[in-house]
DNA sequence: GAGATACGCTACGGGGCGTAGCGGAATGGG
DNA sequence: CCCATTCCGCTACGCCCCGTAGCGTATCTC
Protein backbone atom coordinates (compact mmCIF):
# COMPACT_ATOMS: atom_id res chain seq x y z
CA UNK A 1 0.00 0.00 0.00
CA UNK A 2 2.76 2.61 1.24
CA UNK A 3 4.12 2.09 -2.62
CA UNK A 4 8.01 3.17 -2.65
CA UNK A 5 8.05 6.51 -5.12
CA UNK A 6 11.83 5.34 -5.97
CA UNK A 7 11.20 3.57 -8.52
CA UNK A 8 13.83 0.58 -7.70
CA UNK A 9 16.51 -1.25 -10.64
CA UNK A 10 15.20 -4.09 -12.17
CA UNK A 11 11.59 -4.30 -13.77
CA UNK A 12 9.21 -3.43 -12.06
CA UNK A 13 6.23 -5.30 -10.64
CA UNK A 14 2.96 -5.56 -13.10
CA UNK A 15 0.66 -3.18 -11.95
CA UNK A 16 -1.78 -5.18 -13.77
CA UNK A 17 -1.09 -8.48 -11.98
CA UNK A 18 -2.17 -6.44 -8.80
CA UNK A 19 -5.60 -5.63 -9.93
CA UNK A 20 -5.63 -9.21 -11.44
CA UNK A 21 -5.13 -10.95 -8.01
CA UNK A 22 -7.01 -8.57 -6.08
CA UNK A 23 -9.87 -8.73 -8.09
CA UNK A 24 -9.91 -12.73 -8.19
CA UNK A 25 -9.51 -12.56 -4.28
CA UNK A 26 -12.69 -11.17 -4.30
CA UNK A 27 -14.24 -12.98 -6.20
CA UNK A 28 -13.18 -16.08 -4.80
CA UNK A 29 -13.74 -15.19 -1.74
CA UNK A 30 -17.56 -14.97 -2.74
CA UNK A 31 -17.65 -18.49 -4.39
CA UNK A 32 -15.84 -20.77 -1.71
CA UNK A 33 -15.55 -18.53 1.86
CA UNK A 34 -12.46 -18.00 3.78
CA UNK A 35 -11.45 -21.20 5.06
CA UNK A 36 -11.54 -22.79 1.68
CA UNK A 37 -9.44 -19.76 -0.13
CA UNK A 38 -6.57 -21.19 -1.17
CA UNK A 39 -3.79 -18.85 -2.72
CA UNK A 40 -3.54 -21.38 -5.96
CA UNK A 41 -7.00 -20.85 -6.85
CA UNK A 42 -6.08 -17.32 -6.43
CA UNK A 43 -3.47 -17.66 -8.60
CA UNK A 44 -5.06 -19.86 -11.30
CA UNK A 45 -8.38 -17.17 -11.85
CA UNK A 46 -6.05 -14.09 -11.71
CA UNK A 47 -3.54 -16.29 -14.41
CA UNK A 48 -0.40 -15.65 -12.22
CA UNK A 49 2.55 -18.06 -10.90
CA UNK A 50 1.69 -18.69 -7.38
CA UNK A 51 5.42 -17.35 -6.89
CA UNK A 52 3.89 -14.20 -7.69
CA UNK A 53 1.85 -13.76 -5.03
CA UNK A 54 4.15 -15.00 -2.54
CA UNK A 55 6.51 -12.40 -3.96
CA UNK A 56 4.04 -9.23 -2.77
CA UNK A 57 1.47 -11.38 0.17
CA UNK A 58 3.27 -13.33 2.53
CA UNK A 59 -0.04 -14.69 4.48
CA UNK A 60 -3.75 -15.34 2.82
CA UNK A 61 -4.83 -12.58 5.78
CA UNK A 62 -2.75 -10.24 3.94
CA UNK A 63 -4.19 -10.59 0.83
CA UNK A 64 -7.39 -10.48 1.80
CA UNK A 65 -7.32 -6.99 4.12
CA UNK A 66 -5.97 -5.12 0.68
CA UNK A 67 -8.11 -6.98 -1.47
CA UNK A 68 -11.17 -5.47 0.57
CA UNK A 69 -9.63 -2.24 1.69
CA UNK A 70 -10.43 -0.58 -1.62
CA UNK A 71 -13.91 -1.42 -0.60
CA UNK A 72 -14.89 0.90 2.60
CA UNK A 73 -13.00 3.29 0.51
CA UNK A 74 -16.15 3.66 -1.67
CA UNK A 75 -18.06 4.97 1.56
CA UNK A 76 -19.07 8.79 1.28
CA UNK A 77 -21.21 10.84 3.27
CA UNK A 78 -23.62 12.92 1.07
CA UNK A 79 -24.74 15.99 3.43
CA UNK A 80 -27.73 15.14 4.42
CA UNK A 81 -29.07 18.35 5.58
CA UNK A 82 -29.36 17.47 8.98
CA UNK A 83 -27.53 15.05 11.75
CA UNK A 84 -30.08 12.67 11.66
CA UNK A 85 -30.29 12.67 8.18
CA UNK A 86 -26.46 12.51 8.42
CA UNK A 87 -26.12 9.25 10.49
CA UNK A 88 -28.73 7.42 9.10
CA UNK A 89 -27.30 7.53 5.84
CA UNK A 90 -23.78 6.44 6.91
CA UNK A 91 -25.62 3.49 8.48
CA UNK A 92 -27.33 2.60 5.56
CA UNK A 93 -24.60 2.59 3.45
CA UNK A 94 -22.26 0.72 5.53
CA UNK A 95 -25.13 -1.53 6.18
CA UNK A 96 -25.65 -1.63 2.13
CA UNK A 97 -21.25 -2.49 2.02
CA UNK A 98 -22.06 -5.27 4.23
CA UNK A 99 -24.39 -7.08 2.30
CA UNK A 100 -21.84 -7.77 -0.73
CA UNK A 101 -20.43 -11.26 0.45
CA UNK A 102 -16.84 -10.49 0.22
CA UNK A 103 -16.93 -7.52 2.19
CA UNK A 104 -18.23 -9.30 5.51
CA UNK A 105 -16.71 -12.69 5.05
CA UNK A 106 -13.28 -10.66 4.37
CA UNK A 107 -13.79 -8.35 7.53
CA UNK A 108 -14.56 -10.79 9.93
CA UNK A 109 -12.04 -13.49 8.99
CA UNK A 110 -9.36 -10.68 9.34
CA UNK A 111 -10.44 -9.44 12.14
CA UNK A 112 -10.34 -13.45 13.80
CA UNK A 113 -6.61 -13.74 12.38
CA UNK A 114 -6.12 -10.64 13.74
CA UNK A 115 -6.37 -11.55 17.04
CA UNK A 116 -3.43 -13.46 17.24
CA UNK A 117 -1.29 -11.89 14.69
CA UNK A 118 -0.17 -8.13 15.82
CA UNK A 119 1.45 -7.08 12.36
CA UNK A 120 -1.78 -7.91 10.81
CA UNK A 121 -3.95 -6.17 13.71
CA UNK A 122 -1.44 -3.04 12.74
CA UNK A 123 -2.39 -3.55 8.80
CA UNK A 124 -6.15 -3.37 9.56
CA UNK A 125 -6.04 0.02 11.77
CA UNK A 126 -4.51 1.75 9.00
CA UNK A 127 -5.99 0.49 6.02
CA UNK A 128 -9.49 0.04 7.13
CA UNK A 129 -10.20 1.85 10.67
CA UNK A 130 -8.27 4.98 10.53
CA UNK A 131 -9.45 5.66 7.14
CA UNK A 132 -12.87 5.41 7.87
CA UNK A 133 -12.68 7.77 10.93
CA UNK A 134 -13.25 10.34 8.19
CA UNK A 135 -16.94 9.68 8.00
CA UNK A 136 -17.35 10.55 11.65
CA UNK A 137 -15.13 13.31 11.55
CA UNK A 138 -17.24 15.02 8.50
CA UNK A 139 -20.47 14.18 10.03
CA UNK A 140 -19.30 15.82 13.48
CA UNK A 141 -17.76 18.91 12.19
CA UNK A 142 -20.90 19.63 9.33
CA UNK A 143 -23.12 18.94 12.74
CA UNK A 144 -21.47 21.46 14.82
CA UNK A 145 -21.70 24.40 11.55
CA UNK A 146 -25.42 23.84 12.22
CA UNK A 147 -25.17 24.25 15.87
CA UNK A 148 -26.62 20.49 16.63
CA UNK A 149 -23.68 19.39 18.59
CA UNK A 150 -21.33 21.64 21.01
CA UNK A 151 -18.09 23.05 19.37
CA UNK A 152 -14.83 21.33 19.93
CA UNK A 153 -13.47 20.61 23.78
CA UNK A 154 -10.51 22.46 25.04
CA UNK A 155 -8.86 19.31 25.65
CA UNK A 156 -7.76 17.77 21.72
CA UNK A 157 -7.48 14.29 23.49
CA UNK A 158 -11.01 14.50 25.05
CA UNK A 159 -12.55 15.26 21.33
CA UNK A 160 -10.75 12.24 20.08
CA UNK A 161 -12.38 10.00 22.58
CA UNK A 162 -15.91 10.95 21.47
CA UNK A 163 -14.66 10.77 18.14
CA UNK A 164 -13.63 6.78 18.45
CA UNK A 165 -16.52 6.25 20.56
CA UNK A 166 -19.07 7.59 18.15
CA UNK A 167 -17.21 5.29 15.43
CA UNK A 168 -17.26 2.32 17.38
CA UNK A 169 -20.64 2.86 18.23
CA UNK A 170 -22.15 3.12 15.13
CA UNK A 171 -19.88 0.83 13.14
CA UNK A 172 -19.84 -1.99 15.92
CA UNK A 173 -24.27 -2.01 15.89
CA UNK A 174 -24.45 -2.27 12.35
CA UNK A 175 -21.94 -4.72 12.12
CA UNK A 176 -22.92 -7.03 15.35
CA UNK A 177 -27.05 -6.58 13.46
CA UNK A 178 -25.78 -7.59 9.95
CA UNK A 179 -23.68 -10.59 11.02
CA UNK A 180 -23.71 -11.48 14.43
CA UNK A 181 -27.65 -11.36 15.00
CA UNK A 182 -28.15 -11.99 10.69
CA UNK A 183 -30.95 -9.70 10.85
CA UNK A 184 -31.66 -6.74 7.67
CA UNK A 185 -30.28 -3.30 8.82
CA UNK A 186 -33.43 -1.07 6.41
CA UNK A 187 -34.41 2.09 7.17
CA UNK A 188 -36.87 1.34 10.55
CA UNK A 189 -33.92 0.00 12.09
CA UNK A 190 -31.57 2.93 11.43
CA UNK A 191 -34.15 5.13 12.30
CA UNK A 192 -34.42 3.77 15.85
CA UNK A 193 -30.99 3.52 16.09
CA UNK A 194 -30.05 6.70 15.09
CA UNK A 195 -32.76 8.48 17.95
CA UNK A 196 -30.77 6.14 20.98
CA UNK A 197 -27.67 7.81 19.29
CA UNK A 198 -29.03 11.00 19.40
CA UNK A 199 -31.40 11.50 22.14
CA UNK A 200 -30.36 8.11 24.57
CA UNK A 201 -32.52 5.22 25.46
CA UNK A 202 -35.66 7.00 27.14
CA UNK A 203 -36.68 8.37 23.91
CA UNK A 204 -35.96 4.84 21.84
CA UNK A 205 -37.70 3.11 24.38
CA UNK A 206 -40.86 5.30 24.05
CA UNK A 207 -44.01 4.08 22.50
CA UNK A 208 -44.12 6.68 19.85
CA UNK B 1 -26.10 -29.51 22.54
CA UNK B 2 -29.81 -30.78 22.19
CA UNK B 3 -28.89 -34.08 23.96
CA UNK B 4 -31.60 -36.68 22.53
CA UNK B 5 -32.62 -38.31 26.22
CA UNK B 6 -33.77 -41.46 25.14
CA UNK B 7 -30.62 -43.87 25.39
CA UNK B 8 -30.09 -45.39 22.38
CA UNK B 9 -28.26 -48.89 22.40
CA UNK B 10 -24.99 -49.45 22.03
CA UNK B 11 -22.24 -48.03 23.85
CA UNK B 12 -23.00 -44.57 25.22
CA UNK B 13 -20.35 -41.89 24.07
CA UNK B 14 -17.95 -41.17 26.32
CA UNK B 15 -18.80 -37.43 28.32
CA UNK B 16 -15.08 -37.62 29.30
CA UNK B 17 -14.27 -37.49 25.57
CA UNK B 18 -16.54 -34.45 25.28
CA UNK B 19 -14.96 -32.48 28.26
CA UNK B 20 -11.25 -33.38 26.96
CA UNK B 21 -12.39 -32.59 23.54
CA UNK B 22 -13.45 -29.15 24.17
CA UNK B 23 -10.53 -27.92 26.48
CA UNK B 24 -8.50 -29.07 23.82
CA UNK B 25 -10.07 -26.88 21.53
CA UNK B 26 -9.72 -24.00 23.78
CA UNK B 27 -6.33 -23.94 24.69
CA UNK B 28 -5.01 -24.99 21.29
CA UNK B 29 -7.09 -21.78 20.24
CA UNK B 30 -4.83 -19.77 22.39
CA UNK B 31 -1.38 -21.10 21.29
CA UNK B 32 -2.20 -21.08 17.56
CA UNK B 33 -5.13 -19.34 16.90
CA UNK B 34 -7.73 -20.40 14.60
CA UNK B 35 -6.20 -20.98 10.71
CA UNK B 36 -3.59 -23.05 12.26
CA UNK B 37 -6.24 -24.66 14.45
CA UNK B 38 -6.32 -28.62 13.27
CA UNK B 39 -8.81 -31.64 13.98
CA UNK B 40 -5.42 -33.95 14.26
CA UNK B 41 -3.69 -31.47 16.66
CA UNK B 42 -6.92 -30.82 19.26
CA UNK B 43 -7.33 -35.05 19.26
CA UNK B 44 -4.23 -35.38 19.88
CA UNK B 45 -3.93 -32.91 23.04
CA UNK B 46 -7.66 -34.36 24.00
CA UNK B 47 -6.19 -38.06 23.88
CA UNK B 48 -8.88 -38.83 21.66
CA UNK B 49 -8.60 -40.52 17.84
CA UNK B 50 -9.57 -38.22 15.56
CA UNK B 51 -12.05 -40.43 14.39
CA UNK B 52 -13.88 -39.51 17.69
CA UNK B 53 -13.80 -35.86 16.79
CA UNK B 54 -15.71 -36.59 13.32
CA UNK B 55 -17.96 -38.38 14.94
CA UNK B 56 -19.45 -35.64 16.52
CA UNK B 57 -18.23 -32.54 14.74
CA UNK B 58 -18.37 -32.66 11.05
CA UNK B 59 -16.03 -28.88 10.45
CA UNK B 60 -13.75 -27.39 12.45
CA UNK B 61 -16.42 -24.37 12.94
CA UNK B 62 -18.87 -25.94 14.79
CA UNK B 63 -16.67 -27.64 17.14
CA UNK B 64 -15.35 -24.26 18.11
CA UNK B 65 -19.00 -22.74 18.97
CA UNK B 66 -19.60 -25.54 20.92
CA UNK B 67 -16.19 -24.83 22.99
CA UNK B 68 -16.76 -21.26 23.13
CA UNK B 69 -20.45 -21.21 24.27
CA UNK B 70 -20.14 -22.17 27.66
CA UNK B 71 -17.76 -19.27 28.15
CA UNK B 72 -20.42 -16.56 27.19
CA UNK B 73 -22.77 -18.69 29.85
CA UNK B 74 -20.72 -17.61 32.61
CA UNK B 75 -21.50 -13.56 32.07
CA UNK B 76 -23.73 -12.54 34.94
CA UNK B 77 -25.60 -9.10 35.94
CA UNK B 78 -25.20 -8.51 39.52
CA UNK B 79 -27.98 -6.04 40.37
CA UNK B 80 -25.65 -2.50 40.65
CA UNK B 81 -28.89 -0.79 42.14
CA UNK B 82 -29.39 1.59 39.16
CA UNK B 83 -29.80 1.45 35.28
CA UNK B 84 -26.44 3.21 34.74
CA UNK B 85 -24.53 1.11 36.52
CA UNK B 86 -26.04 -2.63 35.23
CA UNK B 87 -25.15 -1.30 31.64
CA UNK B 88 -21.57 -0.23 32.82
CA UNK B 89 -21.58 -3.63 34.62
CA UNK B 90 -21.86 -5.63 31.61
CA UNK B 91 -19.89 -3.44 29.16
CA UNK B 92 -17.38 -4.43 31.66
CA UNK B 93 -17.77 -7.82 32.19
CA UNK B 94 -18.24 -8.76 28.38
CA UNK B 95 -15.31 -6.66 27.64
CA UNK B 96 -13.30 -8.80 30.42
CA UNK B 97 -14.80 -12.25 28.16
CA UNK B 98 -13.32 -10.87 25.05
CA UNK B 99 -9.81 -10.29 26.60
CA UNK B 100 -9.95 -14.03 27.31
CA UNK B 101 -7.75 -15.45 23.84
CA UNK B 102 -9.75 -17.92 23.26
CA UNK B 103 -13.11 -16.37 23.31
CA UNK B 104 -12.08 -13.36 20.98
CA UNK B 105 -10.57 -15.78 18.12
CA UNK B 106 -13.14 -18.12 18.58
CA UNK B 107 -16.10 -15.39 18.10
CA UNK B 108 -14.58 -13.52 15.23
CA UNK B 109 -13.24 -17.21 13.28
CA UNK B 110 -16.52 -18.32 13.64
CA UNK B 111 -18.83 -15.23 12.74
CA UNK B 112 -16.59 -15.11 9.69
CA UNK B 113 -17.15 -18.62 8.77
CA UNK B 114 -20.98 -18.43 9.16
CA UNK B 115 -21.43 -15.46 6.02
CA UNK B 116 -21.06 -18.64 3.79
CA UNK B 117 -22.72 -21.03 5.88
CA UNK B 118 -26.29 -20.99 6.79
CA UNK B 119 -26.37 -23.87 9.18
CA UNK B 120 -23.70 -22.49 11.20
CA UNK B 121 -25.75 -19.26 11.51
CA UNK B 122 -28.52 -20.69 13.37
CA UNK B 123 -26.09 -22.63 15.20
CA UNK B 124 -24.66 -19.33 16.38
CA UNK B 125 -28.03 -17.32 17.05
CA UNK B 126 -29.50 -20.33 19.37
CA UNK B 127 -26.06 -21.00 20.90
CA UNK B 128 -25.08 -17.37 21.37
CA UNK B 129 -27.06 -14.77 20.52
CA UNK B 130 -30.83 -15.56 21.71
CA UNK B 131 -29.03 -17.15 24.87
CA UNK B 132 -27.03 -13.79 25.50
CA UNK B 133 -30.11 -11.43 25.34
CA UNK B 134 -31.29 -12.48 28.88
CA UNK B 135 -28.91 -9.78 29.96
CA UNK B 136 -30.68 -6.98 28.11
CA UNK B 137 -34.23 -8.30 29.57
CA UNK B 138 -33.04 -8.78 32.91
CA UNK B 139 -31.02 -5.21 32.85
CA UNK B 140 -34.32 -3.68 31.13
CA UNK B 141 -36.86 -5.66 33.99
CA UNK B 142 -35.06 -4.13 36.80
CA UNK B 143 -34.83 -0.74 35.35
CA UNK B 144 -38.81 -0.62 34.80
CA UNK B 145 -39.13 -1.26 38.44
CA UNK B 146 -37.30 1.29 38.92
CA UNK B 147 -39.26 3.67 37.09
CA UNK B 148 -36.43 4.41 34.99
CA UNK B 149 -37.50 3.11 31.61
CA UNK B 150 -40.75 3.18 30.89
CA UNK B 151 -43.52 -0.21 30.51
CA UNK B 152 -43.83 -1.70 28.10
CA UNK B 153 -45.14 -1.16 25.09
CA UNK B 154 -48.54 -2.17 23.70
CA UNK B 155 -47.36 -4.10 20.70
CA UNK B 156 -44.97 -7.12 21.83
CA UNK B 157 -43.21 -6.43 18.65
CA UNK B 158 -41.87 -2.97 19.30
CA UNK B 159 -40.54 -4.21 22.69
CA UNK B 160 -38.68 -6.82 21.16
CA UNK B 161 -37.23 -4.63 18.34
CA UNK B 162 -35.85 -2.06 21.44
CA UNK B 163 -34.28 -5.20 23.37
CA UNK B 164 -32.89 -6.63 20.06
CA UNK B 165 -31.61 -2.69 19.13
CA UNK B 166 -29.77 -2.47 22.43
CA UNK B 167 -28.38 -5.85 22.33
CA UNK B 168 -26.73 -5.43 19.12
CA UNK B 169 -25.43 -1.88 20.56
CA UNK B 170 -23.73 -2.77 23.46
CA UNK B 171 -22.73 -6.23 21.99
CA UNK B 172 -21.48 -4.30 18.93
CA UNK B 173 -19.66 -1.73 20.42
CA UNK B 174 -17.65 -3.40 22.72
CA UNK B 175 -16.94 -6.32 20.53
CA UNK B 176 -15.68 -3.17 17.70
CA UNK B 177 -13.63 -0.98 20.49
CA UNK B 178 -11.91 -4.32 21.68
CA UNK B 179 -10.81 -6.05 18.66
CA UNK B 180 -11.49 -4.00 15.50
CA UNK B 181 -10.07 -0.35 16.40
CA UNK B 182 -7.81 -2.75 19.49
CA UNK B 183 -8.78 -0.53 21.75
CA UNK B 184 -9.09 -1.08 25.92
CA UNK B 185 -12.43 -1.04 27.53
CA UNK B 186 -11.59 0.56 30.61
CA UNK B 187 -13.97 2.30 33.21
CA UNK B 188 -13.49 5.73 31.36
CA UNK B 189 -15.21 3.95 28.11
CA UNK B 190 -17.74 2.57 30.01
CA UNK B 191 -18.88 5.54 31.74
CA UNK B 192 -18.81 7.58 28.38
CA UNK B 193 -20.52 4.98 26.71
CA UNK B 194 -22.91 4.78 28.99
CA UNK B 195 -23.54 8.02 29.41
CA UNK B 196 -24.12 7.75 24.93
CA UNK B 197 -26.45 5.19 25.33
CA UNK B 198 -28.68 6.70 28.11
CA UNK B 199 -28.69 10.20 27.38
CA UNK B 200 -27.98 10.35 23.89
CA UNK B 201 -24.63 11.96 21.56
CA UNK B 202 -25.34 15.71 23.17
CA UNK B 203 -24.68 14.43 26.21
CA UNK B 204 -21.78 12.28 25.67
CA UNK B 205 -20.41 15.45 23.26
CA UNK B 206 -20.50 17.90 26.20
CA UNK B 207 -17.19 18.99 27.69
CA UNK B 208 -18.35 17.72 30.78
C1' DG C 1 25.44 -3.54 -23.10
C1' DA C 2 25.47 -5.10 -17.95
C1' DG C 3 23.25 -5.76 -13.83
C1' DA C 4 19.11 -6.19 -11.34
C1' DT C 5 14.62 -7.56 -10.70
C1' DA C 6 10.10 -9.68 -12.01
C1' DC C 7 7.79 -13.15 -14.55
C1' DG C 8 5.83 -17.99 -15.67
C1' DC C 9 6.71 -22.69 -15.16
C1' DT C 10 7.84 -27.02 -12.92
C1' DA C 11 8.96 -29.84 -9.19
C1' DC C 12 9.38 -31.07 -4.49
C1' DG C 13 8.95 -32.46 0.66
C1' DG C 14 5.84 -31.70 4.28
C1' DG C 15 1.56 -31.86 6.37
C1' DG C 16 -3.47 -31.62 7.19
C1' DC C 17 -7.95 -33.54 5.46
C1' DG C 18 -11.56 -36.79 5.79
C1' DT C 19 -12.58 -41.82 5.25
C1' DA C 20 -12.19 -46.80 5.60
C1' DG C 21 -11.26 -50.89 7.96
C1' DC C 22 -9.79 -53.43 11.95
C1' DG C 23 -10.14 -55.58 16.79
C1' DG C 24 -11.83 -54.57 21.17
C1' DA C 25 -14.91 -52.42 24.80
C1' DA C 26 -19.34 -51.07 26.73
C1' DT C 27 -24.11 -51.14 26.73
C1' DG C 28 -29.21 -52.95 26.16
C1' DG C 29 -32.54 -56.56 24.43
C1' DG C 30 -34.02 -61.35 24.02
C1' DC D 1 -26.13 -65.52 28.97
C1' DC D 2 -25.42 -64.18 24.22
C1' DC D 3 -25.96 -61.12 20.56
C1' DA D 4 -26.74 -56.90 18.13
C1' DT D 5 -25.43 -52.33 18.44
C1' DT D 6 -22.65 -48.57 19.03
C1' DC D 7 -18.47 -46.41 20.48
C1' DC D 8 -13.48 -46.52 20.96
C1' DG D 9 -8.41 -46.30 19.54
C1' DC D 10 -5.41 -47.37 15.93
C1' DT D 11 -3.48 -47.58 11.29
C1' DA D 12 -3.40 -46.59 6.63
C1' DC D 13 -4.71 -44.28 2.56
C1' DG D 14 -5.49 -40.87 -1.51
C1' DC D 15 -6.17 -36.10 -2.02
C1' DC D 16 -5.09 -31.46 -1.86
C1' DC D 17 -2.69 -27.38 -0.32
C1' DC D 18 1.46 -25.19 1.44
C1' DG D 19 5.60 -22.54 0.74
C1' DT D 20 10.15 -22.78 -1.52
C1' DA D 21 13.73 -23.64 -4.99
C1' DG D 22 15.50 -23.59 -9.50
C1' DC D 23 15.22 -22.55 -14.29
C1' DG D 24 14.97 -19.73 -18.56
C1' DT D 25 12.94 -15.48 -20.12
C1' DA D 26 11.36 -10.61 -20.08
C1' DT D 27 11.84 -5.77 -18.83
C1' DC D 28 13.55 -2.14 -16.52
C1' DT D 29 17.86 1.35 -14.88
C1' DC D 30 22.54 2.82 -15.17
Amino acid sequence: MAGCPAPRRGRPRSAAADRAILDATRTALVEVGWSKLTMGEVARRAGVAKTTLYRRWAAKSELVVDAVAVLFDELELPDGGSLRADVEGVVLSFAALLRRPEAKTALMAVIAESTTDEALRRRIRTALVERQKRLVLDGRARAQQRGELPGDSADPAETERVVDLIFDVIAGAVVHRSLVSDCPVDGAWAATFTTLLLEGLGAASAPR
